[in-house]
DNA sequence: CCGTATCCTATAGGATACTG
DNA sequence: CAGTATCCTATAGGATACGG
């Protein structure tokens, strides 16, 4: 993790990496992951999911070449989606952040209680000292 | 890659990856990388950042365990930031991402040339069709 | 069926001023 | 120095309606 002393926030790894870890991107690969779906078979299983988010996201995967659209002309149109070489390469990676979430879950978990504890103990002495007892 | 059913949008990996990916936790730990940093010393680092921002990611990162917050007792005060253990551990995976993201950013940006590519054609079309030449 | 367009609201995030 | 508080704007994102 080398440092760099210019605009590191705005390189271009930073945005890719901001794209593909965005709010649904990586739900969109799991539901593509044994085979191509349709737009609204994707969206079944993104449960909460909104057409306009799910577009947006999908538009996203397809123009940074990690998924394909495939038009199939009938009536009513069918559109499918398939994860590419390029999309497949990038789940290992994905793969490895989300295990670690979820082996370390826990001791996060830990953490957070004993933060949001430490809150509630310097609440009540910040309150203790200005005495302000209304009541 | 295995699907679930219900709500895997807000289980509690995908929130804490959006907390690990987002905007500035990736560039805080790689300030944090060599050594314990004062508040002022790492905000030089990630350059653009404003100070309301660097507060709350390192305060989400402190909740989460990723990183400590010692205060030290002076005048002025100084407040050192250091990597935790856990915060160590993660560095491991992020730097996975990372690399992908630098290996792969030659064929992402080609797939992004194509699409918009695409994109112009897709109108130049859609304005023929209409014939909706003004002038 | 697969979107786009519009409207509306909620939240993120910058700028600035102030405090222990 | 290291924040907190306030204000303001920009953007994301939901709901709904409509079009190819």
């Amino acid at each position: 993790m080398a440092r760099q002393p210019e605009d590191i926030a705005n390189c271009p790894q930073r945005v890719l990496l901001d794209q593909l870890t965005e709010k649904w991107s990586m739900l969109v690969l799991m539901a593509l992951d044994d085979g191509p779906l349709r737009f609204n078979a994707v969206k079944r299983q993104l449960v909460g999911v909104t057409q306009k988010a799910l577009t947006q996201c999908l538009r996203r995967l397809e123009r940074n070449g990690i998924v394909t659209r495939r038009v199939v002309p009938a009536s009513p149109i069918a559109v499918e989606y398939a994860i590419t070489p390029l999309g497949r390469s990038v789940q290992q990676p994905l793969k490895t952040m989300y295990r670690w979430t979820t082996q370390h879950l826990a001791e996060v978990e830990q953490a957070r209680a004993a933060f949001d504890r430490r809150a509630v103990v310097d609440a009540d002495a910040a309150r203790a000292v200005s005495g302000a007892a209304f009541g």
